[in-house]
DNA sequence: TGCAATTTTCATTTTTTTTTGAAAGCTTTG
DNA sequence: CAAAGCTTTCAAAAAAAAATGAAAATTGCA
């Protein structure tokens, strides 16, 4: 039945329209390194204007339960889907976040920033070992350090305000 | 012969600032979505004062030629590495680029804006998708196409002027 | 030119990531 | 407060990505 549906749909320009915007997503997704199924999933929510529930998205896209939960989960740390109340019916629903200064505010915060974080972290690090080892050529390694520093504190500057200068 | 050489090293701190330091560029490539290898050489190269050749970079990372010679073509292509000639020997030498904004910049150029431009065809198809439908919601699906196309627009300006604004 | 050294390619293997599906854990409501 | 409905978790399976290694191709020296 889940099938035929599927055959069925194949054959209008709406679900053309949906496919081909689903595989949009799936493709900017991939490209901040987040699975196929996240992108699957707010492609989705991003052109159906009623909320959905999760078994709905589950089974309208053909996968499980458990990709969609997960999916979901991502999704939500990333801010890029909030729930709706939906009368009458006690599952969740959602639907898309489409400000995507806000969306990508949050990957920065959510995903970026902590690695600039350690990466200061193993910086510090490397300043200690060549402290420690007078005999390496100090010269060379402390301005390729120097380099990284300037590097990751840029990042750190840079990113956060990329998101602002998104006028979307 | 090879482990134990690693095991020497191991021990001292010059070897410890270069685990650090790779370690640095592998997650840093991760985020950018480059394989393991590609980070470890880099940042063997990015601390290393004279060129290294090929199978002198393969040795040093216990990884294979393949590995090395693929990780090389992809820097290559980035040009984040430079060939150097080295008197008397017929391998190529390879030494890191280490301006980071010449790097970021090509990165962009050669990993972002071709996937900028398969999401412009992608919102074409959309576009004829939904002129083929005139049952669906049209107010609703050209608003979304819309800022789909704002995005992009917006990718393609901002993501090269960013790399200009790194002051590295 | 021919041969040895070096590099690249690519089928196969290994590793990593993602998905599945079933069980556990909540939550609502009758 | 029990049981049905819904969601999450997580071990195992499947899929995808990366590394290996040997064969093919290229290079440059005699």
């Amino acid at each position: 039945m889940q099938v035929e549906n599927k055959v069925q749909k194949i054959n209008n320009e709406e679900s053309k329209l949906e496919v081909e915007s689903i595989d949009f997503f799936v493709r900017m997704m991939s490209i901040l390194g987040l699975p196929r199924s996240v992108g699957e999933i707010y492609g989705t929510l991003y052109f159906t204007e009623s909320p959905l529930s999760m078994d709905e998205i589950s089974t309208r896209l053909s996968i499980s339960m458990g990709s969609t939960s997960q999916g979901l989960k991502t999704l939500r740390s990333l801010k890029a889907i909030r729930t709706s109340y939906v009368k009458g019916d006690r599952k969740d629903h959602y639907i898309a976040e489409t400000e995507f200064r806000r969306l990508f505010s949050n990957f920065i915060k959510e995903d970026i920033l902590p690695h600039l974080d350690s990466a200061a972290d193993r910086i510090s690090r490397m300043e200690k070992h060549l402290i420690a080892n007078p005999d390496i050529n100090e010269e060379f390694y402390t301005t390729r350090i120097e380099k990284l520093k300037r590097l990751t504190k840029a990042g750190r500057k840079l990113l956060p305000a990329l998101a602002g200068l998104l006028k979307i």
